[in-house]
DNA sequence: GTCTATATAAGGATAGAC
DNA sequence: GTCTATCCTTATATAGAC
């Protein structure tokens, strides 16, 4: 069935999400998805119809899924009655870095894969992730506000703003830092010096 | 002769830089170009060889006057008496703000561009960027450190990183507010939620 | 649902006339 | 330094056998 893990279907999708990272969606070819995906060539079409709907199909598998934890983290969050500012960045920003460390389920792949999107600017790509997020961004900035009564809404708006464009480019590891240690050590160095960071910006 | 503004090198430049921030490295195709830029197809190659040579000089000509404008507005803030850190980042944040904003230069489309080089993960693109920007990291990391002497050094690294972040998404215009007033006014107002974010973020 | 084979288009690069 | 014409590779997509 389509649902099979290894199904032809899935290992088009995990060998995509790969390719796409590496070398963008223009430059991975659907001769190369497939031969990585051990399928063939006209299997794409056939079970996706073309390649900008494979494109599509690769985003949103796990989109929803990253979105889904960082609901369920903030809820978490807001559930505890001394929840922190730092609690609620740590609910927006460690589901993303973990996802974004675990190799074995593509993340790494998927978390360059969205950076490359916003760079594409491509208005159709832009259109799905706003659709995608829009519902998320909107519970956290009410979270936010609530912990911040003296802060106005715009000015909001805009620091959150920053934070977004500051944990993008840390999940893509885009930066200069050297990683040390372990994965998981850089990932949890990563995600205290960002909620630390932008707790202090949030707070100016 | 070849520095002249409207040879053909400058208009396969220029026109490059656009399409290529338009479509990616990858997407924009020689043809589209030298069709820009009015151009014979072979031109390209007579001039820059490839079009891998042409990526690094479209880069290359914004990326050296950019560098130029920081350290000059680092050392002209650093000659003041009464240099605050907020001085700093300004002078490191509002030229590639501004270059960002300037259209009639192709700034616009520059920046779009780095955010893509970054995105693309290529390892050639990386080092050159690396290459043509240590310098000036180097110059600001020792005014930085002077002006946050309880900083560990390999704190300020992380902060900066995460500064760098937010400035590169910032500059290429993804993040999620909305436009107000004019640009230039725009431009202020990011530079100064910019600078109040990271001050405050970096005094942490 | 998967294969081979192929249609059709577009890509980068170059040779050689002017 | 600029042109036309062309080589060669690669691309997406599809048709039709199994």
């Amino acid at each position: 069935m389509s649902s099979d893990l290894f199904s032809t279907k899935q290992r088009i999708l995990g060998a995509a999400e790969t390719l796409f990272a590496q070398h963008g969606f223009a430059g991975a070819s659907l001769r190369q998805v497939t031969s990585a995906a051990n399928v063939n060539l006209a299997a794409v079409n056939y079970h996706f119809g073309s390649k900008e709907n494979l494109i599509n199909e690769v985003l949103r598998r796990r989109l929803d899924e990253l979105n889904a934890q960082r609901l369920q983290a903030l809820r978490a969050a807001l559930a505890r009655p001394e929840c922190r500012l730092e609690d609620v960045l740590d609910a927006l920003i460690r589901p993303a870095l973990e996802l974004s460390g675990a190799e074995q389920s593509g993340g790494t792949a998927f978390v360059r894969l969205i950076a490359r999107a916003y760079a594409e600017h491509n208005e159709q790509l832009r259109k799905f992730l706003h659709d995608h997020n829009s519902h998320v961004f909107k519970e956290f900035t009410a979270a936010l506000g609530q912990l911040l009564p003296g802060l106005d809404k715009h000015e909001l708006y805009w620091r959150l703003d920053i934070v977004g464009g500051a944990l993008t480019f840390a999940m893509a590891d885009f930066g200069l830092i050297k990683r040390r240690g372990t994965v998981e050590q850089h990932r949890d160095m990563t995600a205290e010096h960002l909620i630390k960071f932008a707790s202090a910006g949030l707070r100016a």
